[in-house]
DNA sequence: CACTTGCGCAAGCAAATACTTGCATTTATA
DNA sequence: TATAAATGCAAGTATTTGCTTGCGCAAGTG
C-alpha cells in the first residue's frame, strides 16, 4: 500500500508544523530541532523523514550532521487550496487582489523577522 | 483525552477536502453527499462530524434532512499560517496574481460545473 | 397508520500513527 | 586510535483513524 502521505497530512501534526517554522529561517540538523522537542530524537526524526517524503524538507549530508532545509514552496500547493475559497469569506475578490499588491509590497520591502 | 481535531486535522484527509468542494459553492444534506463517495454513508457521516468540530461545517436541520453548509472562512487559519512563508516561495506570487484574475472572469461569466 | 427516507449511535476491526528503547554505523576529535 | 557525537534502523506498544454492519428513531407520504 504505497504510503499516501501528501503535504496537507504532513502539516496535519503540529510537532511537523513547529519542525517547518523552526528551519523556515535557517538551517538545522536532526539533534538540534530535536532539542527543542519534549519528545525523543527518534520521534523527531521519523517526523522529519515524513517531511522530506512529501518534499517539505531538504535534507543535505555534511559531515556527520544532516542539515534540513525548508522547501517552503511545496506549501503553495495547500496555498492554493485554501485560496480557491478565499472569495468565500472574504466578501470581495477585490480584497483578494488589494492582498495579493500588498504581499508585492512585503516582497520588495526585504521582511523584517 | 479531548480529541484534538482542528482545522489542519480535518483537511488533511481527500475525502473531507472533496467534501469541502461539494458544499462550497452550496450546502446539501448527508445522503446527497455521501452519494458522491464509494464508502458508506457513515464514514462520510463520520468525516462530516469532523468538519462540524472544527467549525468547517455548520449543520442546519430542515425536516429530516439535515443540511450541511460550508465555513470557508475557517480556513484562514491554515491560509494565515501558509501566507507567513509565501515570501519563501515569492515567485509563485505573480502566478496568483494571474489566478486571481481568472477567478474575477470566472465570476463575471458566471460558472458552469 | 404502515412504509420509506434521512440520519445518528454503537460495536468491531484493520491499518496507520506517534512514540519509545536498544543497537549499529559513520564521522569528527582529543 | 579510542571516544564522543549525530543519526538511522528495527521491534514493540498505545492510540487514533477510517470503515463497516446492525439497529433505532424521527419526519414525510401514500
Amino acid at each position: 500500500m504505497k504510503t499516501r502521505r501528501d503535504v496537507y497530512q504532513a502539516i496535519a501534526d503540529p510537532t511537523r508544523r513547529a519542525i517547518i517554522n523552526m528551519i523556515a529561517t535557517e538551517p538545522h540538523n536532526v539533534n538540534t530541532i530535536a532539542a527543542n522537542f519534549d519528545v525523543t530524537r527518534q520521534a523527531i526524526s521519523l517526523h522529519i523523514q515524513i517531511l522530506v517524503d512529501c518534499g517539505l524538507i531538504n535534507v543535505k549530508q555534511q559531515g556527520r550532521d544532516r542539515l534540513c532545509e525548508a522547501r517552503l514552496d511545496q506549501l503553495s500547493e495547500v496555498s492554493t487550496w485554501v485560496d480557491q475559497y478565499r472569495q468565500h469569506w472574504e466578501s470581495k475578490l477585490d480584497n483578494l487582489e488589494k492582498y495579493v499588491e500588498q504581499l508585492k509590497n512585503e516582497r520588495h520591502g526585504k521582511h523584517k523577522k
